[in-house]
DNA sequence: CTATAAAGTGAAGCGCAATTCACATTATGA
DNA sequence: TCATAATGTGAATTGCGCTTCACTTTATAG
């Protein structure tokens, strides 16, 4: 990574950048693509509309660059969580835990981001949609890797196949970040209570 | 039900703003409500402009017809499909089955109900997106009631509060579903696959 | 068949918001 | 200090798409 090659004048023009797609961010996930104006973004960043496309392309670019990069970062982050231990139930906690708090903690992106990954994404034409999906595909596919890991070292029971637990767990955590978004309930303090209901089974068992 | 009270031209109208209707639900499925313009729209059900206008208020007002209109005739079929049975597994088998049917065979719909209800709506100013929240809350709550009482009767081993396994197997039928939309996957041909990672407990006893 | 009403039409009006660009302001450095 | 370039501005332009409504077509009934 190049860090101290940045001129003054451009660590200044990052901050800006910043700064719109803060503003960009904030909007964007209050009244949606269509309903936040550029006029606006420009006036909650404090800036003239023209300074905006000094910087971003079009309306559309700004949106991408904005949802690709926090995108990014999330998924860099929940890649980690999966590297911090080697125990595979460590490491299913580990990625609850982490999805949990980087969602909490981004909750303008959140919306956003389930608007583009879980709803169909009609904000932009083509590209974006598929590309993130993608990104979301990979990260179930490493957890999927973690199931079929604790299956092979006799640590799971094989009750379904390593992907659809993982498509299964990831999707029991976006409902509990839903819920949770919604202001119904919270996101779980312990991951163990989302992890527990894969981990014990619900039937009593037959005692004829 | 008032049912043979309609005269011919009343069972015409009707038929006809059926058909704007699904010509409406095909290109907001597929575009999106800001993407998919009256013109076309009008275009497609091969009626004009103006004659939408004779049976909608304005475009908010068909989409909201549209959405809420299919929106109840799903939930009454959910409702039903835990009717069935007085079993809770043959009740939880139903409603895993029943939503897989229903999605399958209306997949223009699930996109706009997955739109509103998962991601954030951003299409109508207000009102609609809450309401269907609200509906899929009620059969959240109503699925809980199952576990619930599963519960009660020894049935089910108290995993997890009953409202968490609701939401639980609600985003797994939902997550499978939007699998299946991707084309990555299929909805599982038996909701067993569904309830199997609920009633059988993943991690093999420990035997130290 | 004719008059009247009901239904259907689509070109034109209108407002909104993305984008542009001529100008103003600020920074640079000679 | 001043000339020049880089940056920032926001009013004006532009185009799109919802909505309207005067007109045409079709149905009704006398």
């Amino acid at each position: 990574m190049p860090e101290k090659k940045l001129s003054r004048r451009e660590r200044e023009k990052q901050q800006q950048r910043k700064e719109m797609l803060e503003a960009a961010m904030q909007l964007f996930s209050e009244k949606g693509y269509h309903n936040a104006s550029m006029q606006e973004i420009a006036e909650q960043a404090e800036f003239a509309v023209g300074t905006l496309y000094k910087f971003f392309k079009n309306k559309e670019e700004m949106y991408k660059a904005l949802v690709t990069e926090q995108a990014d970062r999330f998924h860099v982050a929940l890649g980690a969580a999966l590297e911090i231990s080697e125990d595979e139930v460590e490491q299913l906690r580990n990625y609850i835990q982490v999805k949990g708090e980087v969602f909490m903690s981004n909750d303008s992106f959140i919306r956003l981001y389930f608007a583009e990954t879980r709803g169909a994404s009609f904000n932009i034409k083509a590209g974006l949609d598929s590309e993130l999906r993608d990104l979301h595909y990979q990260m179930v596919q490493r957890v999927a890797a973690v199931f079929a890991r604790g299956m092979e070292r006799g640590r799971f029971q094989q009750i379904a196949e390593p992907y659809h637990l993982a498509v299964a767990l990831d999707s029991l955590c976006n409902a509990f970040l839903t819920n949770w978004l919604e202001g119904r309930d919270s996101y779980p303090e312990s991951p163990d209570i989302i992890l527990n209901i894969f981990f014990q089974g619900l039937l009593v068992p037959e005692s004829l």
